[in-house]
DNA sequence: CCTCTGATCTTCT
DNA sequence: GAAGATCAGAGGG
């Protein structure tokens, strides 16, 4: 039988501080720049999968034409978004893709951060087993449906709290924010359709 | 390097 | 019925 490790002890460092609820309730376009630079961490089936998040997209809810939740629509997809600040969202993008996104602002604001990219710290194994057209590391989680697949995010993850989850949580890695001259922004990505809103500057990287 | 296209399926109109 | 907050593979420069 394989020894019973506890996930949390596989790494030398001490347990990081979780991102706090504060944070979370942010604006979407502040938690998009927050949440780069920190750990995304899944202890999945016995492994801890990790990685620092590298490029993320505001949607800004009720006023966006890209926002799922735009003009207020309120639909059994979209029931997670109007969550606390805090809530993870995924949802099925083209039949295949398990995008991730994390709930932003205050309960009923239905804005969102979707996390596009990851530099992988730990579990590489389990993510080429998830990923097996990977041929680099840096192919494991360079785009959203990528990152899903290689992170195991499922849909049931829908509507967990990353404050209090105890397999999938955010992990403070910076003791403080980015300075904005280190981040780079451009218009979103896959959202012509979204007229007026196609070239607002609203996804960030490293 | 680039552009083009098929895959795949849930959700909402 | 149609449309996606995408990916990977093919083909051409």
């Amino acid at each position: 039988m394989h020894a019973r490790r506890n996930p949390a002890r596989k790494t030398a460092s001490p347990a990081l501080p979780r991102l706090t609820r504060d944070t979370y309730r942010l604006d979407a376009s502040l938690l998009a720049q927050r949440l780069l630079g920190q750990q995304l961490v899944h202890l999945h089936e016995g492994h801890r999968v990790a990685g620092i998040i590298v490029e993320t997209e505001a949607y800004l809810g009720v006023i966006d034409k890209a926002s799922h939740a735009y003009a207020g629509r309120r639909t059994r997809r979209t029931e997670t978004m109007y969550a606390d600040g805090g809530t993870v969202y995924v949802f099925l993008n083209y039949g295949i893709h398990n995008m991730l996104n994390i709930v932003a602002g205050v309960e009923d604001d239905p804005q969102a951060v979707l996390i596009r990219a990851i530099e992988p710290t730990a579990g590489i194994d389990q993510m080429y087993a998830r990923r097996p057209k990977a041929k680099r590391d840096t192919d494991l989680c360079s785009g959203p449906g990528k990152l899903g697949a290689a992170f195991a995010i499922e849909r049931s993850h829908d509507g967990i709290d990353l404050v209090r989850h105890d397999l999938l949580f955010i992990e403070q890695t910076l003791a403080e924010p980015l300075p904005a001259d280190r981040i780079q922004v451009s218009p979103r990505i896959g959202i012509a359709y979204a007229e007026e809103w196609a070239d607002a500057p609203l996804r960030y990287y490293l």
